[in-house]
DNA sequence: GCCTGTGAAGCTATTCACAGCT
DNA sequence: AGCTGTGAATAGCTTCACAGGC
């Protein structure tokens, strides 16, 4: 199977997020312009994608806002790999919890881990917390292939090995450092610090329109 | 002045925070291959970026840590722009404040805004919550130039333009839509449902290594 | 006319490979 | 020997431009 890169699966994504709330406003059907000017993108890319995932649309009228969502849904294969174990309930992990509870009903946080016995037992936004010991059982229990990583700097390599060596194949690590994982696993890095730091110099050095993301 | 791209300004960025560690470790002087394996990089890219900001090491010993340190700050002009709005005290917003609190000595979070009657005029983390009504006011007087937006997907544009109004110049945007912004101001979007959709695609499609970020 | 699909071109980013230094 | 700095090569990504269709 070709290899996608990580930037067409996340424009995929943005784009299946745009033609729901173009369906839901009644939209059938957009030309590749709309959609790109919906995106930031252009035209050309917004085809090129399309292009990708296998999916045709007609000249006369663009393309057709359900089959197109419904194609990249398939592509996506959204209908598995929805349980997720977020490490790290301080904060951030229960900012994460919020922002995700409704908001992706393909994904739902089955699990929290945390060694703060003050969260351990706790239910938050409808999610268990399990001491970190936990983590082996909890994960093969409950099926969970993904983490979001939501703990301090220092644990976090210790954090995303565990995790690994329970079945997940998927972070999305929150804390700011690397961290290394067996083969087969896929690390994605949300770095705060670094975004802000890339905000301030272009900022100041007048880069404007949008960066990445 | 010659254009350098944002993967190269995160890169930097990067590079700076784990030089710092090692300066704290002690750690002299550092080769290209060496600072590579901790960024998770090629040797060649390190020497690329290095190149980039005109620092030059030498052969016999590498990059001496503290140099190649002052240079990168130099470069990121990490001195100046350091105030920062927060717009939206919600969920992501008060950890954005509390993750952010002592983190970057160079940024601090100088207001927060919000309409929620129960958080303005309250002080979270230091920081005083001011209704939205007075972004003008606050942003002029403090001096800020950056802002945080944490605030619902449907009020991010109005947000954002209302900052972009009173002076921003830098928005590291959490709300999952594309803000439209003047000119010469830059943003950089945070996108975690995107980022947890690539996650999962990626972790089923067997991608391993770290993706971007 | 204005659209899509797409080969080809153009552009950007990364890596190679080697001269020059210690 | 092993390193840096860097021109050249490669790989990857985006845009152009146009054939073909309505």
């Amino acid at each position: 199977m070709l290899m996608i890169s990580t930037k067409v699966i996340g424009r995929l994504s943005f784009y299946r997020r745009l033609l729901k709330e173009a369906a839901a406003d009644g939209t059938e059907n957009m030309f590749s312009h709309e959609l790109a000017a919906l995106a930031g993108a252009t035209p050309a890319q917004v085809r090129r994608d399309v292009m990708t995932i296998g999916y045709t649309g007609s000249p006369a009228r663009g393309y057709h806002v359900e089959e197109l969502r419904a194609t990249i849904d398939a592509f996506l294969d959204t209908s598995s790999c929805g349980r997720i174990a977020l490490a790290g309930v301080g904060n951030l992990g229960r900012a994460l919890l919020s922002y995700f509870v409704g908001k992706a009903p393909q994904f739902s946080i089955a699990a929290g881990f945390d060694n703060d016995p003050a969260k351990v037992n706790r239910v938050v936004h409808g999610c268990r917390c399990y001491p970190m010991g936990q983590v082996a059982e909890v994960v093969a229990r409950e099926g969970i292939r993904l983490a979001l990583v939501a703990v301090p700097a220092g644990v976090a390599q210790d954090v995303a090995g565990e995790l690994c060596r329970a079945g997940v194949t998927g972070i999305l690590n929150f804390a700011p450092v690397r961290v290394w994982v067996p083969d087969g696993v896929y690390v994605e890095n949300v770095d705060m610090s670094m975004s802000l730091e890339r905000v301030a110099y272009f900022a100041r050095n007048g880069a404007n329109g949008n960066g990445k993301g």
